[in-house]
DNA sequence: ATTCTGACAGCAA
DNA sequence: TTTGCTGCCAGAA
């Protein structure tokens, strides 16, 4: 196959291969991501990757992906504005005010976690 | 081709 | 501490 444009398709595949190594019951930013793929600075494109994660035949564990906040600044882009948030705490994560408690002990850095 | 928007993050005030 | 602006890159209109 020659002359496709795999560019972002390149990047959008690395967004996803790293959010299905998130372990379960832990979450990650968005920021966090785009740093471990060399684009520090490209934390919108992983959202905007995630967003269309779900045309995939993969399963993409998004919900275990949050701002650098801890918020879930995602949750309007799933079926509903609280399936996010039952998926995270089914996952034994506790969420109050759409913000992840003890976040900083959840938080999965690819950047040291993988290499 | 140009403009606007977006599941963010960093920094100034 | 909170609010607002800017940078970043791709995709849609």
């Amino acid at each position: 196959m020659a002359g496709k444009k795999q560019g972002s398709n390149d990047f959008f595949s690395r967004v996803y291969e790293v959010t299905i190594l998130i372990p379960y019951g832990r979450i990650t930013s968005y920021g966090a991501i785009a740093r471990y793929l060399g684009s520090a600075r490209s934390a919108r494109m992983v959202g905007w990757a995630l967003n269309v994660s779900h045309s995939g035949e993969k399963f993409i564990p998004a919900h275990r992906v949050v701002n650098r906040n801890g918020i879930l600044t995602g949750k309007h882009h799933f079926g509903t504005i609280t399936i996010m948030q039952q998926l995270l705490e089914n996952e034994g994560l506790v969420i109050e005010d759409d913000k992840i408690q003890n976040f900083r002990e959840k938080f999965w850095d690819p950047s040291k976690e993988l290499r």
